[in-house]
DNA sequence: GACGAGACTTGGAAAAATCTTT
DNA sequence: AAAGATTTTTCCAAGTCTCGTC
């Protein structure tokens, strides 16, 4: 502990460095040795950076602190665990014993993994572009082969029995184990099906097979939910035996060795083949995706490391030794003929200083974004249509968060779009509406086809753009004709290093959560009051980024049991009161004489607290639950909130950082949690 | 510029794990 | 201990943005 402790402060400048990654298009990450601490990209002026650096020092010494204060909770700890073991070697019944001491266990692997983990934030950056000096692994795992059907499982055309071919039939069971989804009812997707399915059959087989309608997948289809049964009431043991092999298989392929330290690798399986669920109205929405040989793999390790086994009778499409990249292992699939990687996990290095420098990006913006809104609200008068047309687009990404909207392949994937590439057909103007002038209604989908749906009051000149954008124009027309994504983010860096359509998003989202922390909290409130205000701040942001999701479908029924829960407690609560009049009526009639009769009324008032504090945990949820019905608030939470404004909050706030992130969100934002101070600011 | 390849982030659904209730 | 509810993890699709080439 004493030595993960220890700071490491290197007092350094580099202050060419941002004059260097300014200079470069776009922010080309420059990583230069010798840099303080502070942010990844240091692409920040230098006076913030130089308050940084003081913030750092103070930050080591309370570092320090918090470091000792949990090693003395610890020895606390481990001595009363060693007091408890004594009575309790015995007879091991599930005593409060037991549960205290698997608590403490956990306690114990937590600490010891803490003092495991690379601090790399703590480290200087490597030269620009520079992703690693060494990196070695075992390559991807494998899927199993296809197992082919029990002889007692048929499948039948027109009624008869067929025996197919291995590679047909292993494509038959891929349509057999969707059948109870939505998919397999779907035009596209029964044709796109039946053409690759066909391509798979032999002569023979795609002779006499003609009509998807007459194919007879029952069995597949039975035997397949038999299987998901089975496993659902596998035994204990059976199930540890899963779960040992699961282990074992991430013990070898889950983990590698960059710059020596052990990584966790994020996805270390080929995906399997199988069917392609596209989202919304796919084109390609099942056709095959098929099964990739290690002849389609590309390794990427460093030179002096160990190079990946390839499975026994095979070989590797090719072993390169690239440092600029971060990925181990990558293939290109089928479907889109776009490249798959291999990369690590979120906890990781790599993964964590891109994400600290996004948010830097962010803040960084904070400081330009008034001149930039000054900027395009006078590029709405300008005489060049397209500078007018890149104005509306910044206001629509600055003031909704919109998505850039690069421009697709028709016909390759769903139509979805963006903000550059929204149509006439999305919006419509509206002088007035429900009260407000100059309202624009947005309707159409977004990413991962969702819709987005919104009317939104605009500024005059805005919506006086709209209208000329929209003359002589037909619905299918792009809004932005003059515009596109590449024109937008050169023109985003040349007002600021590093900044593109995207960090607006990242910017709105997080100064947001920001304001509505501030807005929503009070210190005085009690902790599930704050977790509701929490979760209220991070909701506003989902909102804004239109981050939705299907209703969950046992919400209804789950939203009754809570209610249920509430007026059970309700009544409790009452009794218990009851019980506490009675107590207190019992204890002055009596008077002092019986003592045992006050320690009743203490207990009964312990109870009654007990239970009111219950009650509004439980109802503080149900709001939260009812408001958080369609919203989804994981990927703002994951993706676009800087987690230095919740740990300070945290903090602040004297909650604990584990109420508002889960164990792996903690181990993703450790280098958040490590440094941030109360002080933090946005 | 246009365009396509490449690399990396962002996204919700579904599966799996864990917790709670019966 | 089974069942049900809830949370976490996994999965992999779908975006953004950069870079090299013409």
């Amino acid at each position: 502990m004493e030595s993960a402790c220890s700071p490491r402060v290197s007092v350094k400048r580099e202050p060419e460095d941002d004059e260097f990654a300014a200079k470069k298009k776009g922010l080309k990450r420059k990583r230069i040795k010798d840099e303080p601490m502070e942010g990844p990209s240091h692409s920040s002026a230098t006076p913030t950076t130089k308050k940084k650096t003081k913030q750092r020092g103070q930050e080591e010494e309370s570092d320090g602190e918090a470091q000792k204060k949990k090693s003395k909770k610890k020895t606390e700890k481990t001595v009363k665990k060693e007091e408890g073991e004594h009575p309790n070697s015995k007879k091991p019944k599930k005593t409060k014993e037991d549960i205290a001491e698997a608590r403490l266990m956990k306690i114990k692997k937590k600490e010891e993994e803490e003092q495991s983990r690379w601090r790399w934030w703590e480290e200087e950056k490597y030269e620009d572009g520079v992703k690693w000096k060494f990196l070695e692994h075992n390559g991807p795992s494998f899927p199993p082969e296809y197992q082919p059907l029990p002889d007692n499982v048929h499948f039948y055309y027109n009624g008869k029995k067929v025996k197919l071919s291995l590679a047909a039939e292993e494509v038959a069971l891929f349509f057999a184990q969707m059948l109870d989804h939505d998919y397999t009812t779907k035009k596209v997707f029964r044709e796109n099906y039946f053409k690759d399915w066909r391509k798979e059959m032999t002569h023979e087989e795609r002779t006499l097979i003609q009509d998807l309608d007459k194919c007879g997948f029952g069995e597949i289809h039975a035997m397949h939910k038999a299987k998901v049964e089975a496993r659902k009431i596998m035994t204990k043991e059976e199930k540890l035996v899963v779960k040992e092999a699961n282990k074992k298989m991430v013990d070898e392929y889950g983990y590698c060795l960059l710059d020596h330290h052990k990584e966790r690798i994020g996805n270390f399986k080929i995906e399997p083949p199988g069917l392609f669920r596209g989202r919304g109205e796919h084109p390609k929405q099942g056709l095959l995706k098929k099964r990739i040989q290690p002849e389609d793999v590309i390794i990427n390790c460093s030179k002096e490391a160990r190079v990946p086994v390839p499975p026994a009778g095979h070989r590797w499409k090719e072993v390169r030794h690239d440092n600029a990249v971060t990925w181990l292992a990558s293939w290109t699939e089928n479907i889109q003929g776009s490249i798959k990687y291999i990369m690590l996990n979120a906890n990781s290095k790599l993964k964590g200083e891109k994400d600290w420098e996004k948010y830097e990006v962010a803040r960084k913006l904070k400081s330009c974004v008034d001149n930039i809104r000054n900027q395009y609200t006078q590029d709405l008068k300008s005489k060049q249509m397209g500078t007018r047309q890149r104005a509306v687009a910044l206001y629509f990404i600055d003031k909704l968060a919109l998505r850039a909207g690069n421009e697709k392949e028709e016909g390759e994937t769903a139509d979805t779009v963006g903000c550059c590439s929204l149509r006439v057909e999305h919006i419509t103007l509206h002088e007035k509406l429900e009260g407000n002038e100059c309202v624009v209604e947005f309707d159409f989908l977004g990413k991962d086809s969702i819709r987005y749906y919104n009317k939104v009051p605009v500024i005059r000149k805005v919506f006086k753009n709209l209208k000329l954008f929209l003359e002589n124009k037909q619905p299918g027309d792009d809004l932005f004709d003059r515009l596109n994504t590449g024109m937008l983010n050169k023109h985003l860096s040349s007002l600021m290093a590093g900044l593109t359509a995207k960090v607006f998003r990242t910017y709105n989202a997080s100064i947001t959560l920001q304001e509505q922390l501030k807005e929503l909290t009070n210190k005085s409130d009690n902790v599930p009051e704050k977790l509701l205000s929490y979760n209220r701040a991070n909701r506003a942001v989902a909102i804004l980024c239109n981050h939705q999701r299907a209703p969950p479908k046992t919400f209804d029924q789950s939203m009754a049991n809570l209610q249920a829960k509430i007026d059970a407690r309700k009544e409790m609560l009452s009794l218990s009161k009851t019980e506490l009049k009675q107590a207190k009526k019992e204890a002055k009639t009596k008077g002092s004489s019986e003592p045992r009769l006050q320690t009743l009324v203490e207990r009964k008032k312990a109870a009654v607290q007990r239970c009111e504090e219950q009650l509004l945990k439980m109802e503080v949820q149900a709001t939260d639950r009812e408001e958080n019905k369609q919203i989804a608030l994981g990927t703002s939470k994951l993706n676009y909130l800087d987690p230095r404004i919740s740990v300070a909050w945290c903090t602040n706030m004297d909650v604990p950082v584990d109420k508002i992130y889960n164990k792996s969100q903690r181990d993703k934002f450790a280098w958040a949690i490590d440094m941030t101070e109360a002080d933090f600011e946005f």
